[in-house]
DNA sequence: TTGAAAGCGCTAACAC
DNA sequence: GTGTTAGCGCTTTCAA
């Protein structure tokens, strides 16, 4: 079929879609050429401040708007992060914020994959690379080395709260080993020695806590007093495993959680159990995370602060971004990890807000 | 094999960067012309079998990747649904879940836009705009129907879990009169007659239910023993609430919180007051959320199910796509509302999972 | 200050 | 079956 007329369409009505209106329209409608347009809407010099003028009103009566695929088609580069992050992970959505935020002060935007139930991490990160961003954050990656050592082959990749040493990608995380001991100080000071250690087996940051945790437990005298279990990083996971292991370790006093989410799971559960806390047992999760401030868990936690993370991973993500465009040499997997601060609030018997730091 | 370019042949020649393999480089170094390595990548008929194996074989070696950019734009169109949606709140996490596999079955891709503390619903849909997404999904939107009508001129919008009954775009919605009135004569009927509801004032969905409500108690004939305050979408709003509200109201035995969030700070702050749930204090919740089912919460809690939800925006946003995309005359507004049910868990008394129906 | 021409990476129409 | 040509909407030379 050929659309004979379509052509003679001046002004196009898109009642709600339709064509949509392009510089070239502007251009036409305005009466210059198309890259005056182009300049006035970049808002660069080169344009008398009357065509500007005139340029921008008539964009405005057609309701112009550039076309961002095209420009960064015609520029060569998409000056676009990516971020895979988890949909059910509300930390997830601190740290997102903070990164836009970091991204936007380096000049870069950013493209966000969700990691589902139903959609993997993979999956997510090829979405992205379709889209040409220039790097890739990942936030809670569980994909294994050799896998991401291939996706960095193609893009700069750097993980958030993950633990890896590849050569090939950066990484930022926490300090888990000195989070942990200071827990296990911080509850041993107040008295505690038969501590648990409720696990994330699988989660990234996992393993080294539970070493640590066994590490700084043996330097305290009260190696043969703790207890290890395994659990996960949800509230329900948290609860099951606290009851659980309640029934295993009665004499239990205090309790060090994967995370603020399992950590919440585990107040909840044993306050239902007629536990007290802090009095009956003491709990210390990780992340400092919004809901450890809530007024009825006041949650002592292990901060780990995402203005931080974020800026740290967009600086290590640009920065191999921009050595890249530069033509320079790869350096080495850059694995930062930021100090961490135990923020004592009362589940831990603090009163109050305190704040001891780690180095 | 005859590549000019030294390295091992293994690894593409982009250490993390550099200029990316187009189908130019992957046409050249099979010997072949451009469009065939389109057709080739695009899996369409128009190339023989040993053209279609070299083909993709070199791509493979070169490490070749489609720039969905460069394709959207030589196709006209995007074939993809924006979706804003709130980084802080977890059921946007289920959303986007059923969002995502919704739009694949329907032949769309998703493009996400997170709305945080620091960046508003306007500036998520602009970045969307930008990306030339052909209709916009926003979950929980709080922009006022004149501004929505402006975006609606521009893209197909249907907004989800918030209330509005314009012309120019679609929603769907939970059905909140009927599961107001599900709630009041569930607890009613459960001798509850001291019934709070502890609102969200400002949050699309307060009004329907504050006023439906007040019909339904007065309806139970219990319209000067209930009572309402103000509360929020969080569970530190709904914790603070409790707390007030059971020193105004002391023999309030049963509370309708605005949603799951809020709910579970009414249950956690109620149990550190020392009232056990259900027996002092029976509550109820909207959203049937995942934390519903926490073990130590079993919430009573209005289903809203994320699944119908989903399907039910979709459809009606690509069915505007669609009609746009055929010349055909704008519709007018729909506003969808999906049956909801009471899905009855302890925290109301209810024994195990009952489910009654409305409608 | 403005315009003409070229081309980013891809798909679509048509010729061979 | 394969190559040639054209052009999506934009930015970027380079001339005028």
């Amino acid at each position: 079929m050929s659309d004979v007329s379509a052509g003679d369409a001046r002004r196009p009505a898109r009642p709600g879609g339709g064509r949509r209106v392009t510089m070239r329209d502007v251009a036409d409608a305005a009466g210059v050429s198309q890259p005056l347009v182009s300049i006035v809407m970049r808002d660069v010099p080169g344009a008398s401040p009357e065509s500007r003028a005139h340029v921008l009103q008539v964009a405005a009566r057609l309701g112009y708007r550039r076309d961002e695929r095209a420009r960064m088609l015609k520029q060569g580069r998409s000056r676009l992060v990516g971020i895979v992050f988890h949909a059910a992970q509300p930390f997830h959505g601190q740290l997102i914020d903070e990164l836009q935020l970091a991204a936007r002060a380096a000049g870069y935007n950013v493209s966000l994959a969700a990691v589902t139930k139903r959609r993997g991490e993979a999956d997510a990160i090829e979405a992205l690379l379709g889209e040409r961003v220039e790097g890739l954050v990942l936030l809670g990656a569980s994909l294994d080395e050799p896998q991401l050592n291939r996706i960095a082959d193609e893009v700069p990749v750097v993980t958030v709260a993950s633990q890896y040493s590849s050569e090939r990608f950066d990484s930022v995380s926490m300090d888990d080993a000195r989070g942990t001991e200071l827990a296990v100080q911080h509850l041993h000071q107040r008295g505690h020695s038969r501590i648990l250690y409720l696990g994330a087996p699988g989660v990234s940051g996992d393993e080294v806590r539970t070493a640590t945790f066994l590490e700084a437990a043996a330097e305290a005298g009260i190696g043969d007093e703790i207890a290890i279990v395994a659990g996960g990083a949800s509230e329900a996971a948290g609860a099951e495993a606290i009851a659980d292991a309640l029934q295993r370790y009665p004499d239990t006093t205090a309790v060090i959680a994967f995370n603020d989410r399992s950590a919440q799971g585990v107040v909840a559960q044993a306050r239902l159990l007629g536990k007290r806390v802090p009095e009956d047992l003491a709990v210390v999760g990780f992340d400092n995370s919004e809901q450890a401030e809530l007024p009825y868990l006041q949650l002592t936690s292990l901060a780990q602060d995402p203005a931080q993370l974020a800026s740290a991973a967009v600086e290590m993500v640009v920065g191999r971004v921009d050595a890249n465009a530069e033509g320079e040499v790869p350096r080495i997997g850059e694995h930062r990890i930021l100090p961490t601060e135990l923020v004592v609030r009362s589940s831990s018997g603090g009163s109050g807000n305190s704040v001891e730091r780690s180095r």
